[in-house]
DNA sequence: GTACCTGCAAATTTTTTGCGCGACA
DNA sequence: TGTCGCGCAAAAAATTTGCAGGTAC
């Protein structure tokens, strides 16, 4: 998937952003590629493009696309790792702000059924929902208006 | 939860480990308060009974508690950010050797249905659905006999 | 012209590693 | 007693920050 430097503007535009050409091409590796990519290979890949570029800067802006919703995390638990007690199936309800974990039962949610098959020779061995959103104390700090 | 020496010991065993004291409290520390800490918590939990206790036992050990069975880590990708530019509800494979994600249609699975109410205020604003396991190469690669 | 963005270098944070001593089985 | 685990210190990996100069609007 190609983006002409038109639509980025546009993009850039709905989302208050400048349209910086370093921002096009980190977006466009993201993008273009299928894939979930760590920022060291987006890095890597947009060298190749624009060798002066600083690994700094795609930090930067990945968390900004991320923010501007242009882009999302595959995880909200990066950054550090979180160790859980309770072995038996159950899910967890996840506060994109302040990172807080609250458990829910495995049977809060229905049964989860597969329809369909996985991709060739994937053993699957478990489950793990994360419901996103906003705990009681963050929403109350960030008021709508 | 007060876990007495002698079922850590079982504990233990069962898993090939030896029953020392370090682990012993650090594992009474993650399993005792129900929650989902990082190592650095855990660590100075740890402190208030074995003030001599390195981070880099408590890391060490979180490690084989997870690798065990005995902990399970929240999420298999901590340790660096992963960018994903799909913003439609879809759902990630993801294998536990490499790290290596998967999309999957969110259709592929069944509608997922809250039963019952979510905690106080929380405010949900997406799923994520990982599966977790070993995809094929990692699965060739390990061989049970 | 102004506010925002970039590159650089240094600082932080998180995690891992090597090694000599000591404890568990 | 031999192996495995511990504490320490240093190294590596991942991420953030401050700042001076440059770019988009």
């Amino acid at each position: 998937m190609r983006i002409s430097h038109e639509e980025f503007r546009d993009i850039c535009r709905k989302h208050n952003l400048a349209a910086t050409h370093q921002r096009q091409i980190i977006f466009q590796a993201v993008v273009a590629r299928h894939g979930h990519y760590a920022p060291e290979e987006v890095y890597e890949s947009v060298r190749h493009e624009i060798p002066s570029i600083s690994l700094a800067t795609v930090y930067k802006n990945l968390h900004t696309f991320v923010q501007s919703g242009m882009l999302r995390e595959v995880s909200p638990h990066h950054g550090s790792l979180r160790v859980d007690p309770r072995l038996e199936p159950h899910h967890h309800l996840v506060c994109t702000v302040c990172k807080a974990i609250f458990d829910i039962d495995s049977d809060a949610l229905g049964p989860i059924k597969l329809q369909g098959r996985l991709p060739q020779g994937f053993r699957a061995e478990r489950m793990s929902v994360d419901i996103l959103g906003t705990c009681s104390r963050c929403s109350s700090k960030t008021k709508k208006h």
